[in-house]
DNA sequence: CCTATTTTTTCGAGCCTCGAAAAAACACTG
DNA sequence: CAGTGTTTTTTCGAGGCTCGAAAAAATAGG
C-alpha cells in the first residue's frame, strides 16, 4: 500500500534533486539550484557540499563565462566526469555497439560490430554481447571499478522488470535475460530495455523544450515501435515493455503482419509492407528485411513519379493517421518525432497521414499537430541509455534510500 | 520544475496518509496504520493525536468485534462523520441528482429530479443545478458551513482544470463552466468531472482488490465513455478529460458516429448504432437515442432468435473488441468492467468480442481478460463523485500545504 | 490479585530544513 | 588602491519531525 515518508527520505530526495538539476545541465549555481527546486539557499549550500566532498560533482571554474554582473560572481556546480561511469549496449539488426559512459555523459571508449544476428545462435549471441562487454572493461585506459551500470537496449518485447528480452524482430531467439546474464558475468548492476524507449529518454535529454511532459517517439522501420512519454514520465504499458503501438489494429482482417496477426499498422507502414505494397506482391507477402538503401531508392523512386511505390507510402500513411488519431483520442495530441529509414521519406507520408488524422477524434486539432524526423535512430537509442544509466546513478547510488555515506573522495 | 520536498511538507503527507488509511475501511487501529504506512508507531499515534483532537478522526468503541486476543484491545479508528460533507450533483441525460454526504461517506440528504436536458436553453439548464444545490443547502437539518467540496458530474468532455463541462450528448449547449458557476454562488469549492472516470473511481473503492492499480471502466450507453486507471491513477490524457475510447477508430471510413466522423468505435457498440444495426437502417442512418426499455427489449429478441437484433450485438462486440485490443497493445491487458444498460446484454456481445480481442496483438491472453458488469451506471458515477470530493477534503483541507491548525474542535 | 501480552503514549536523541546574519568575492568609484 | 555596494555562499541557532526505547495502559488467563 502507499507508504510514508521518512525522516530519512527528505534527504535523499533533495540530493537526487540537487544531482538531477546540475544533471540538467547548465553549470547551475547553488542559488539557481535554490530557485529551481524551491529550496532554501542553506540547504543547497549544505547538499551541494557533501556531494563535493563525496566527489560527486565538482565547481567549475569561475572565470568562464566572464560575470558581468555586480556581487560575488556565481559558482556554477558541474558533474564530476571521474565519479562514475556506465555502459551502453545496443543490440540492433546485424550490429551491436558498445560504448563507455563517464559521469558527465561523455563518451570515452568505444566498440562496435557486425554480425549476422539473425541467424546466430542463441549461445553466439549472448557470447558476443559478454565478449565485447568484457573487452570494454578491459581497456587499460579504463577504471573498471567505476562502472556502476549497464544499460543495454534492443528492438522487440523486454519483460517488466527490464530484465529479459522476450522477443525481438532481429533474432530468432526468444527469452534471453541479458540483465540477469551481464549482472552475472560482471556484477555490475544492468538493464534491458526497449529502444523506442530509449529513444523517447534521448530525445526528451536533447531538447526538453519541445520533448517535455508528453510526447511521442515512433520508430519507423522494419517495424514500427513506439515510444511514449506521459505527464513526464516513461509509459511502459502496465506489465511489459512499451505500447505496441505498431500493433494497434487499423483494419480488421487486413494485411499480414510480421507477427501473424492481420491488419496491425505496422502491416501498412512498415518498411517491409511499404517494399510489397510498391512491389505489388499483395498484402499477404511473405515480410522480408528490407535493406536501408533499398528503402531510400524506394523512396527516391516515389518522389520521382506517381506510381505503386507513392501509392505504397500513402498506405504506410493512413495506418500511421489512423493509429495516431486512435491513440490521440486516449491521450490527447501531444509531439511526435519519427525515427528511422523511413522517417527520412516523411515527406511522402505526410499527406496522407494527415489527411487521416483529420478523420479521427484525437485529430480535432489536426494541423497543429507537429512532427520531427530524425533517419537515424542508433545515436539516439544510445544516448537513451546513456541517459538512463546515469540517472540511475544519479537516483540509486548517489542518493541511496540507505544513507552510506561511503566517502570516497575521488580527488 | 521538479521542486524538492520542504520540511513541512512531511507532516502534511503522513497526515494524509493516516487519513487515508481510515478512510480505506475496517476501522484501522493504529498499530495497524503503522504497520500499512510502514511508519512507526510513535508518529502515527502522534498524528492521530492530532487529527483527533482536531475533530476529524474518532476512536471507535473499544468493545466492538469481541477482540479475543490477549493484550490490550486495539482501538480502532474512524472518520468523525461530522468532520465534514461534501456534495455531488449528477447530471444525466433528463436526470438531475444531488446528495450530500458526511465525511464518513454515508449520504445525508438528497433530491432527484426530471428533466429534459436536450431541449433546455443554457440559462435553465445552469439554473436547474443551481436551484437543486440551493435547497439541499438550504435543508433545515444541514449544517450548511460544513460542506467543503463539490463534486459535479457528466456525460461528455470536460476540461483539463475540471472546471467546465467542454461539450456533452446530453444537451446542445457547450462550454458551461459549472464548477465556476457553483463556486461564484455558493462560495464552495467545486470540479466538474467526467462521469466515466468517476465510475472508475468507484469501482475502485467498492472492489479494490479486483480494481487496484490499472483497469478500465467502459460504459456502454448511448454513447461508448471509458474510464481509465493505470498506475493506481486516473488517466485522464494529457490535457482534456478521460480517454475517448468510443472514439477510436475500427473501421476507417465506416459507420456514421455521433460525432460526425466515421468508423469510431461507438457507431458499431454505442446504443444507437446497436439500434439501426437492428433495425438494418444502415450505418449512415441519423443516431437516434433509445430508451433503456427498448435497448432491453431489443436484446431480449436478440436473445430469442437469430436475426439482425443478434447480429447487431456482435457486431457491437467486434468493435468492442477490435477497440479494446488496440486499447491493449498500448497498456497491457487489465481488468475490464462494462458498465450501462448494454453491459446487461453482455452475454450478446461477449463471444464476438473475444473472437475480435484475440486477433488483436493486446488479445495475447486474451481468455485471462476478465469482464465485470453492472448495468446500473447512476449509482457508480454518485460514488465516485462522493468519493473524489471526500479524498479533496481529506488531502487539501485536512491536510493542507500552509498548516493554519484552525484547532476547530467537533466535541 | 498477579502475570503475561499487546497496544498506545511519552520522552530524549538525531536529523533536516529554514531564516537571519555573517562571510566571501567581485565590480565600481573616486 | 582603498572604500563601497552588490550578489553569492556559508554559518549558526531555532524549530519540527520521526525514531527507538521505555513506560504506561488495558485486557485475558490463571
Amino acid at each position: 500500500m502507499s507508504v510514508g515518508i521518512r525522516h530519512d527520505d527528505l534527504r535523499r530526495r533533495n540530493r537526487a534533486m540537487v544531482i538531477g538539476a546540475v544533471r540538467r545541465g547548465g553549470q547551475p549555481s547553488r542559488t539557481e539550484i535554490a530557485a529551481t527546486t524551491a529550496l532554501s539557499h542553506s540547504t543547497i549550500s549544505a547538499i551541494s557540499a557533501d556531494l563535493i566532498g563525496e566527489g560527486i560533482l565538482s565547481e567549475g571554474k569561475p572565470n568562464e563565462a566572464g560575470s558581468l554582473k555586480r556581487g560575488r560572481p556565481q559558482v556554477g556546480l558541474g558533474l564530476n566526469p571521474e565519479a562514475a561511469a556506465v555502459m551502453t549496449v545496443v543490440l540492433s539488426l546485424n550490429f551491436l555497439s558498445v560504448a563507455v559512459i563517464d559521469y558527465a555523459g561523455q563518451v570515452i571508449s568505444e566498440e562496435q560490430r557486425r554480425l549476422d544476428t539473425l541467424t546466430m545462435s542463441r549461445e553466439a549471441l549472448i557470447g558476443e554481447c559478454v565478449a565485447i562487454v568484457r573487452r570494454r572493461l578491459e581497456d587499460p585506459d579504463l577504471d573498471v571499478a567505476s562502472i556502476a551500470r549497464i544499460a543495454l537496449a534492443i528492438q522487440g518485447i523486454t519483460d517488466t522488470e527490464a530484465r529479459a528480452m522476450l522477443w525481438s524482430p532481429i533474432t530468432p531467439q526468444t527469452d534471453i535475460a541479458f540483465a540477469d546474464i551481464l549482472e552475472a558475468e560482471f556484477g555490475i548492476p544492468a538493464t534491458m530495455e526497449n529502444d523506442c524507449n530509449m529513444m523517447a529518454v534521448a530525445l526528451r535529454w536533447r531538447d526538453p523544450e519541445r520533448y517535455r511532459d508528453d510526447f511521442i517517439a515512433i520508430l519507423l522501420s522494419h517495424g514500427i515501435g513506439m515510444g511514449l512519454v506521459l505527464k513526464g514520465e516513461l509509459f511502459t504499458g502496465t506489465h511489459s515493455s512499451g505500447g505496441e503501438f505498431g500493433h494497434m489494429i487499423h483494419r480488421p482482417g487486413g494485411a499480414l503482419c510480421r507477427c501473424g496477426r492481420r491488419g496491425c499498422v505496422e502491416a501498412y507502414a512498415g518498411n517491409y509492407a511499404i517494399w510489397r505494397n510498391a512491389g505489388q506482391m499483395g498484402e499477404d507477402a511473405k515480410p522480408v528485411d528490407v535493406s536501408d538503401a533499398d528503402m531510400r531508392a524506394l523512396a527516391a523512386t516515389a518522389r520521382e513519379r506517381d506510381g505503386p511505390e507513392r501509392e505504397a507510402y500513402r498506405k504506410a500513411g493512413e495506418a500511421l493517421g489512423y493509429g495516431l488519431g486512435s491513440l490521440f483520442a486516449l491521450i490527447d495530441p501531444a509531439p511526435v518525432a519519427m525515427v528511422g529509414v523511413s522517417a527520412a521519406a516523411f515527406d511522402l507520408i505526410e499527406p496522407a497521414l494527415r489527411e487521416a488524422i483529420a478523420q479521427t477524434a484525437g485529430g480535432q486539432h489536426s494541423t497543429s499537430i507537429s512532427f520531427d524526423t530524425e533517419p537515424n535512430e542508433l545515436p539516439l537509442i544510445r544516448e537513451g541509455c546513456a541517459m538512463r544509466a546515469l540517472t540511475f546513478v544519479d537516483q540509486e547510488i548517489f542518493a541511496p534510500s540507505v544513507q552510506v555515506r561511503s566517502g570516497k573522495n575521488v580527488a
